[in-house]
DNA sequence: TACCGTATAGAAAGCGCTTGCTACGGCTGT
DNA sequence: ACAGCCGTAGCAAGCGCTTTCTATACGGTA
């Protein structure tokens, strides 16, 4: 029924092992033969056998990429870039060639369907598997990802990560490209403290993610060095006025929903807030919403900033001020990295920057 | 070095066979026996060759999604919950199972990568393949893409479309879930129409998509209905105000971008325009950008309505009037047909409502 | 003419797994 | 006590391809 090489093969009067390199394009075969043989190929409809394949050459052309949420444009807008640099059609030549067929998992941020997911990839011994988003701090999951990753590498995986830090033991990754999320973070909450803000509420991500961690201590790094937080770390010991880093941050998933219910819980517990930061736009838009439904106006009673700079962060009202990541370029880069068509940074590691985006959502405290 | 099943039966000191079918859990095994073939797999650290596996038994466990543009909420909504039903380990028994690996591929709207996609994905012999939005209507593409799909059903794989119309001859699917999107424009439009909008311009998605089609189609029946159309339709052939429906209607991509450009185009050609109406909420974000940028006031000036009902849409200020489709129920639908956990429709084929949401972005035009 | 290098094609041995069929105890039924 | 079964386990034949090694043919050189 199924069409096979040998099918092939013989109506093309060679030998299947002729047709196999012709379809590999890595052995000399004369220009006459190969025609017949493609001609063959086009009048059988051929198709591969990927299993039998990928079995027979111990390789395959499968390339993973690992999301923590597809329906987040922030996940999308990487992954399609590392797919651009991955996929298909692109090298012109038509027939055959560097043809990876890049997938992307959804793991739903489930530390269990990553480690699902990276067994299947396994299973399938893929060629590389691009891993985006933070990662879930749990020492024993971490622990099991990283044994995991040791073990793809060693099966001639090439793995990245993208947008995450890099793993504790970093021998096994080919490359990590990771967020200045501190940094972005720190500097965001400069400029609200620039502008004279004082009572700041975070939304915080969830809990143990270090996305969520490394923003919320950016957050708290500038607090600090404004002398605003407890623990005396302040310029001169200068006093906390009087309220502690708890009580203005809540956590929450990375959704609109919870933008909103926290910065409704932020704005019970400490009506005089005059600045909310949010995990990400996502969560800001939420923000912007109960900040409106309670009666107030951003800038004017409250500012509002957000995180990553996607898409629909310049037209929301105001517009948002967020800190811009580079969800494309890093995505492509990592897309690249993965099929070694771009040298590793020294060390395997590179920080990509974070840039400050001051939009209309940000303002001056009223008086 | 890499560890094979016999590796594993030698170990616990039975068959190959004998480990193969403790894996596959399809025949009788004495439970002591599955005990030791257990312990030996863990001890060895033992991952089944995927490619090996899927070549004996001639099936795989690759299920393939295909999206036209994984940062669009709008694919990553309905692929997300298409692999919830597809993937991983939600079937709480630990061990393996009806494990299947969802992959999304991201099209990027292009014809030829659905084409390569679809090829690579028989190529591993996908076990089913869902394939997400509206198709591209160029007749010599639809014919490939409905030959690939018969010669895949052929071959065992399931295919199921969801949010996309049924092919010419379909029965090489499982199943079609086709959104209403013409009814939908249509109850859009005449929502508009009934708040007393006549001049009512339309951004429409790129020419050649069945969804755009589809929903211009629905815009253009409530005018004709109101006789706001050329080509004397109208009810009792009343004048149709003087204008054709080419001037009021621009083509673009579907993004925030376009949807900026076409609406300036818009009312650089028919200033006196009430209402735009535009492909989708992302379209609609951009509209509703230009449309402030022009210094008019939505929705005291200007209506503005969209199409999808993102998450996002109800936190934009005034919230988006858009046309709600249930993205997520129709791509966990699409994910079960797939695992053949569901039956199909009658016929195959499902019509999907959509259903107006009136919210604050439209209101009867300035008298 | 004899010899050898080069270019091209074929033979055949697997890759690691699944599965139809066979084999073998121990039980039940008579 | 014997035939016939049921419940398990093993044997061995592939699945369709890649790749090493070998064979052939041709042309040029000595």
């Amino acid at each position: 029924m199924t069409v096979t090489l040998a099918d092939v093969a013989a109506r093309a009067r060679v030998s299947p092992a002729t047709v196999s390199r012709v379809l590999n394009g890595n052995y000399p075969v004369a220009a006459s033969t190969r025609e017949r043989v493609l001609r063959a190929v086009d009048d059988l409809d051929y198709v591969l056998n990927g299993p039998a394949s990928s079995l027979a050459a111990a390789t395959s052309d499968l390339v993973g990429i690992l999301v923590n949420d597809i329906a987040d444009p922030f996940f999308g807008i990487m992954a399609g870039a590392a797919q651009t640099e991955i996929g298909g059609p692109g090298d012109g030549s038509g027939r055959a060639g560097g043809e990876k067929l890049a997938v992307v998992c959804n793991t739903g941020g489930s530390p269990e369907r990553e480690l699902t997911y990276l067994t299947l990839l396994q299973r399938q011994r893929a060629a590389a598997v691009v891993l985006t988003g933070g990662a879930v701090e749990d020492p024993v999951h971490q622990a099991a990802v990283s044994a995991k990753l040791a073990k793809l590498a060693d099966a001639g995986t090439r793995v990245v990560l993208c947008g995450r830090p890099p793993l504790p033991d970093g021998e096994a990754v080919v490359a990590a490209l990771a967020f200045d999320n501190r940094g972005g973070g720190r500097r965001l909450t400069e400029h609200l403290l620039s502008l004279g803000h004082r009572r700041i509420g975070y939304v915080a991500g969830p809990l143990e993610r270090t996305t969520t961690r490394h923003r919320l201590e950016g957050h708290r790094d500038a607090m600090r060095a404004a002398g605003l937080l407890g623990g005396g770390t302040g310029a001169a010991g200068r006093p906390t006025d009087g309220y502690d880093e708890e009580r203005l941050t809540v956590h929450g998933p990375y959704d609109r929903r919870s933008g909103y219910d926290a910065t409704l819980e932020l704005l019970r517990r400490e009506p005089e807030v005059t600045a909310i930061v949010a995990a990400n736009d996502t969560v800001a838009l939420g923000a912007c919403a109960a900040v409106r439904d309670r009666g107030l106006r951003i800038p004017e009673d409250i500012s509002v900033a957000g995180f990553d700079d996607l898409p629909f962060s310049v037209d929301a009202v105001p517009a948002l001020t967020t800190v811009r990541l580079p969800l494309f370029e890093a995505g492509a880069r990592a897309g690249r990295l993965a099929m070694g068509k771009e040298n590793p940074p020294p060390g395997g590691i590179a920080t990509i920057a974070a840039e400050l985006m001051v939009r209309g959502s940000t303002a001056p405290p009223r008086a």
